[in-house]
DNA sequence: CGCATTTGACCCGCGC
DNA sequence: GCGCGGGTCAAATGCG
């Protein structure tokens, strides 16, 4: 009796296994059918929207950025729930009110009192990194120590902006902003300015690293653009960081952010839409925002086939170095091992529990800086968006 | 008591 | 020149 009914068992949990398996499949080649989908739809409108900028000509930055005084480009490591927002999704967008308003920081932020600390702040002090999170704690836990030293509240936000200073060391010019994000309270933006002159905890270096790699990759940027007409981005980016530049003759400025927020229901065409809604709605931060492919977020391919792979991206094909290999094996570690989750959600552990991965990325966005600098055809061009049909997949 | 946080005042840049 | 808004200061306050 017990024999048959085990064996009954094991008939059907193998019957619901295969069910699984079938229905498994079944997503799966859907997903592909719409991951190719969006990819000709990609296509298309990159060949579209550059078709048009030379009518108009315009390059596809200029397009967004006709202030010309900064230009806002976005990393992303999430998707924003609100796709019309798509707007929302950028630095300058995600901030309607101007949380961090990437444009005018530049005087306070460098009265320094002491000389030297300018001094040593000359290079990077105007390079902000962004960090999008979803987080129920007042701040982030970065490893840093921090003293609040003032607290505001900005207009068109009824959250208040806390302004933190490092304590590690008392010369540490680096400071950092936070404040909840107008439209999603749950979402934390921090904002960090500034590289830490001593050494670091090493549950900080990652964040560190990251930010100063990012500082290093806004300045090789307002050094390869240095006049208020070059406007363009030092890359074209599908990818999940968002990088937004800020720069003008007189005030050179830049953000980098850095999404780890959470969306479940991207529009796959929010990529370009990004374009142009964050300039209406911060005019003095115009966005250049190439969001990457929802799809390949929830692939897992996304950093390896956006970043590394494709080539709408400032990467050139042969440039494979150890980081992108890490990565792609991480991201498919991780992928297999988290098949339940968003990427996104994937992507936020892997970055806030592995400080290697952090690391990795921090790196992965010097060598785009180098690759910016490098290839001006990508930094300043009029081909904002790097040919699609050389070595596309 | 020492340190961190709070909060109103002040400074400065920018736009009108 | 004036008003506004963002950023910082520093005295007051709270907390361990």
């Amino acid at each position: 009796m017990d024999a048959s009914k085990k064996e009954d068992e094991i008939k059907s949990t193998k019957l619901e296994m295969r069910g699984v398996k079938d229905e498994n499949t079944r997503l799966k080649n859907q997903l592909q059918q719409i991951e190719m989908d969006f990819k000709i739809l990609q296509r298309q409108f990159i060949d579209a929207f550059r078709q048009q900028s030379k009518k108009n000509g315009l390059s596809p930055d200029n397009v967004i950025d006709d202030d010309e005084e900064q230009d806002l480009v976005s990393l992303r490591l999430g998707m924003n729930n609100k796709n019309d927002e798509a707007t929302g999704v950028g630095l300058g967008c995600e901030f309607p009110d101007g949380p961090m308003s990437v444009v005018k920081n530049e005087g306070p932020m460098k009265t320094m009192r002491n000389g030297d600390e300018e001094i040593c702040q000359t290079s990077v002090k105007r390079a902000r990194v962004c960090v999008r999170a979803r987080c129920d704690t007042p701040t982030m836990n970065d490893g840093c120590q921090w003293r609040k030293y003032g607290q505001k509240i900005s207009k068109g936000n009824p959250c208040p902006r806390a302004y933190y200073r490092c304590t590690v060391s008392p010369s540490c010019p680096v400071r950092k902003q936070v404040q909840r994000c107008m439209d999603d309270m749950s979402i934390l933006i921090t904002t960090y300015e500034g590289t830490h002159n001593h050494p670091l905890p090493i549950s900080a270096t990652s964040m560190a690293s990251t930010t100063s790699a990012a500082a290093s990759m806004l300045l090789s940027n307002s050094s390869t653009s240095p006049s208020s007409s070059a406007t363009s981005p030092p890359f074209n980016l599908h990818g999940p960081l968002a990088w937004t530049n800020t720069s003008s003759a007189t005030t050179p400025f830049s953000t980098i952010t850095l999404d780890l927020t959470t969306n479940p229901t991207p529009a796959p065409h929010n990529n370009f839409s990004l374009y142009t809604s964050s300039s209406h709605q911060n005019p003095r931060a115009p966005t250049t925002s190439l969001s990457f492919s929802p799809m390949d977020y929830n692939n897992g391919g996304f950093i390896y086939n956006n970043i590394f792979l494709n080539p709408n991206n400032m990467l050139p094909a042969d440039k494979t170095t150890q980081e992108q290999k890490y990565l792609s094996s991480y991201l498919e570690k991780f992928n297999q091992a988290s098949s339940q989750q968003s990427l996104t959600e994937t992507l936020t552990k892997a970055i806030t529990s592995d400080p290697s991965f952090r690391s990795v990325i921090a790196a992965v966005v010097s060598t785009m800086a180098g690759a910016g600098k490098v290839n001006n055809g990508i930094v300043n061009g009029d081909q904002h968006i790097p040919s699609v049909d050389s070595s596309s997949s």
